[in-house]
DNA sequence: TCATTTGTAGCCACGATGGTTACAAAGATG
DNA sequence: CATCTTTGTAACCATCGTGGCTACAAATGA
């Protein structure tokens, strides 16, 4: 285990959002069916916002709903929205530049992430968040 | 930074290996290209052992080759070999099966993770270490 | 026999992450 | 206006994965 599940707990999140289009939802609750704190609920949800994916209201009878209908959210935004957005890291420590190999891995390399990067956003983008609700909706667990 | 550096180093040591085709490679002398320790070099090609792209031998005059041509080996079968293989993480908490959405949550994104994952293979699949070795030589820099 | 090299265990330092408390600010309600 | 609710966010800690390092047994060539 390392990367995101910052991904599938908004993921999580936002299937729960569409399940309550028309009221707010509390950080409380939603904290209740992910299994964590109301506060990194609120973390996460402070990054959706940023990415015009829900908006928040505070205050009494205030809470969380998403900004647009979940047809027409796609789970690449989701990803760019949360995600670090990188399957594999280049390495901190830059590579030797005295060896041929060393002075160039790094730009083919980071080439490669991009080309791998676009790849998942492309396929993430076939999915919306609709599709992934009526999915849970349907579930025959 | 989170994820695998492993991938970005295995890439980096391949390519190197497919420079010197006819003849072992120690740990030491990759160690000083990829700039880390000659055992972080080694625990990586263990690995890379494991997943048959590699060789080693011990004692004098030993060291590493590749287990077979460049234009053999794709990056699929690298990022199978060392990555933890996953984009995205499930969380470790498991969700509340009192609610609807975390009921059924768990098994949507594992499918989820399990498409993206195959998307990812198919892509590094259409690269081989030799082109990867190639565009390391020809690189202008 | 000796020098070299891998394989691997064991330990530490570092950074990223999640969980928690705390509190200011926003906003509804009477 | 007073009060209660709820978000936003800072601050702190525990935990965990990772890389770097030392150490040493085992393999192997000379």
């Amino acid at each position: 285990m390392a990367a995101n599940s910052q991904f599938s707990m908004a993921v999580h999140v936002l299937a729960m959002l569409a399940g309550s289009r028309d009221e707010n939802m509390k950080s409380d609750c939603i904290a209740g069916s992910v299994n964590t704190n109301p506060v990194v609920v609120r973390r996460l949800l402070s990054q959706l916002n940023q990415a015009n994916l829900v908006s928040s209201q505070t205050g009494a009878n205030g809470g969380t709903r998403l900004a647009r209908c979940p047809s027409e959210i796609n789970l690449a935004e989701v990803y760019k929205a949360v995600a670090c957005g990188e399957v594999f890291a280049l390495r901190t420590a830059s590579p030797n530049k005295d060896c041929p190999v060393g002075r160039n891995i790094e730009a083919v390399l980071c080439n490669l992430q991009k080309e791998i990067d676009q790849t998942i956003e492309e396929k993430l983008s076939l999915h919306t968040l609709q599709d992934v609700f009526e999915m849970v909706a349907t579930q025959t667990s």
